[in-house]
RNA sequence: CGGGGUGUAGCGUAGCCCGGUUAUCGCGCCGCGUUUGGGACGCGGAGGUCGCAGGUUCGAAUCCUGCCACCCCGACCA
């Protein structure tokens, strides 16, 4: 629905809702605030775990796996961290149903079997692991641990959404610890430079990278890099967070370690993560009016063949023909699907694969034995051509590195076109209220600027960029002086 | 927690104002047959606590009262 985008925000959200539904991604749970994840949005799931997985092993770090339960103790060791997250916990206050007496069908909570202390269960996990990393960490020998972990977490959120903000959703979350506060800054910076790496290359999506305002920054962290993409609606989405904790952590939980010298120092920690909101993020960056739009790495079947046939010898002669393919693109790497489901008719499968997102879509029929071709079609354009059987597969190999690249090219211009710079404040409004997107305007540097624009505009510094090159000038809202220009947006 | 809205088959809905045969239609589903180059067609079939509980009435999807659930907009949200 991309040329409907900029219509109220509510049928957006409609478009989004049902196309995540329709295209068998995912849906509601009964249950209050939660999603369930459908095999095919799994599936990406796991294609992204798997790239994000190996580029993290390929910087040095080690999976994981700590509680889902934090004693509230603990909790609230880290007091940013615990007051930032206190409004969004779900505690586990018993252990133990028993027979409800008045009514023999039902359980209730055994009032005796009241926890002494509550569990909190995990909104992020800073708190458990740097109580475990304490008891790992006496030496600098020990440093530096580079451990990531994939699990669930739980955020109370009031509205949630497909995806976006449920109850409960999957992540990543690494947890770093290091003798040097450079050292453990620059593995900020480097984690935010692979999610960014992540973001363009795998899900053709373009990221603004840069640090997070103090009002935008973790509870508990001293500095937050982020990467922040832009939505089809004109909205920002964050898509990644990579932290610099300084020594919170480590003077909250006691980590100390002996140095060469034989002094103690407090250890130097970082947090970052990428979300299940990833998925959401790629529909919202490439779907159309006929349903998601997938990138050729991220989609789990990146070919699909249809036969078109009018009786059983041609079927049969068509799928010699489909299977010999689909075997020379599998040794190329490529997953492939031979629908030959004979309930459906041609048209039905394709808008069926049009709306999963199904990069490639190869028809063979009557025309195409005789001729020895077959129609390719491509997803990110809606575009057919009639290809010989001797190039078919060195062709279908290359197209699809080519949507591959379309599809960043054409984000990244949405992109520069939805990126207005401004000098005034009635510009700001203007801007952000006709045309959405990014906003590049100078700020005062101060909480309480931002506090305003955001109650007068609802946008907010989605991040800071690291540019050099920009100049000095004037706040947009104060006129003070600026150091330089942020990015504002409103955002999901 | 405020403001608005909606609850009728798996999904989308008509009927409700003005009470009255067996609750409408489409999609989907099952069976048989014919089909197959962009969402097929015919015939047959299955599927309903009309959100829940009371009340009014000879009779309630429809009127009244209470409750519940969900959606959207806010508040909230690293």
């Amino acid at each position: 629905m991309a040329k409907n985008l900029t219509t109220r925000q509510e049928d957006y959200s409609k478009w989004y809702n049902d196309l995540v539904v329709k295209s068998g991604l995912a849906e509601n749970s009964s249950v209050r605030g939660c999603m369930v994840i459908k095999p095919h949005g799994y599936a990406i799931w796991e294609k992204m775990q798997a790239q994000l997985d190996k580029m993290f092993k390929e910087t040095g770090h080690q999976n994981a796996y700590f509680p889902l339960f934090i004693p509230k103790s603990l909790f609230e060791a880290e007091e940013k961290n615990a007051k930032g997250f206190a409004k969004e916990c779900a505690i586990v206050t018993h252990y133990r149903l028993e027979t409800d007496p008045d009514n023999p069908k039902k359980l209730r909570v055994d009032p005796k079997a009241k926890l002494e202390e509550e569990l909190i269960i995990r909104p992020t996990s800073e708190a458990i692991i740097w109580n475990t990393y304490k008891n790992w960490i006496q030496s600098y020998r020990d440093l530096p641990i580079l451990i990531n972990q994939w699990a669930n977490v739980v955020r109370w959120e009031m509205r949630t959404r497909l995806f976006l903000r449920t109850a409960e959703f999957l992540w990543q979350e690494g947890h770093t610890a290091h003798q040097t506060k450079d050292e453990a800054m620059q593995e900020a910076l480097m984690i935010n430079s692979i999610y960014a790496e992540f973001a363009e290359k795998y899900m053709s999506m373009p990221v603004l990278q840069g640090l997070k305002s103090e009002n935008e920054r973790f509870a508990g962290a001293e500095e937050t890099f982020c990467i922040e993409a832009l939505m089809q609606d004109g909205k920002a989405l964050q898509a990644g967070t990579s932290h610099f904790l300084g020594q919170n952590f480590a003077k909250a939980f006691d980590v100390k370690f002996t140095d060469k010298e034989g002094k103690l120092n407090y250890v130097w920690a970082t947090s970052w993560g990428v979300s299940s909101r990833l998925m959401g993020a790629l529909i919202m960056t490439h779907s159309d009016d006929k349903g998601l739009v997938l990138p050729p790495k991220l989609a789990p079947i990146q070919v699909v063949i249809v036969p078109i046939y009018n009786n059983e010898q041609e079927l049969d002669s068509i799928s010699k023909i489909a299977e010999d393919i689909k075997s020379k693109l599998i040794k190329l790497g490529i997953s492939v699907k031979y629908d030959n489901r004979d309930y459906l008719r041609p048209g039905a499968k394709f808008a069926q694969h049009e709306l999963q997102g199904v990069p490639i879509r190869i028809a063979i029929g009557p025309k195409d034995l005789q001729n020895k071709s077959a129609e390719v079609s491509r997803r990110d354009l809606l575009t057919k051509e009639i290809i010989d059987m001797n190039s078919l597969i060195e062709h279908v190999n290359k197209l699809l590195s080519d949507i591959q690249e379309n599809l960043f090219k054409k984000a990244l211009k949405f992109r520069e076109d939805h990126m207005s710079e401004v000098d005034s404040f009635d510009e700001f409004q203007k801007v952000l209220k006709e045309k959405g997107g990014f906003i590049s305007a100078h700020w005062d540097g101060t909480s309480e600027t931002e506090d305003k624009i955001k109650e007068k505009t609802k946008a907010t510094i989605r991040c800071i960029p690291n540019d050099p090159s920009s100049s000095k000038g004037k706040c947009v809202y104060s006129g003070n002086p600026s150091n330089q220009r942020v990015i504002f947006a409103k955002a999901y």
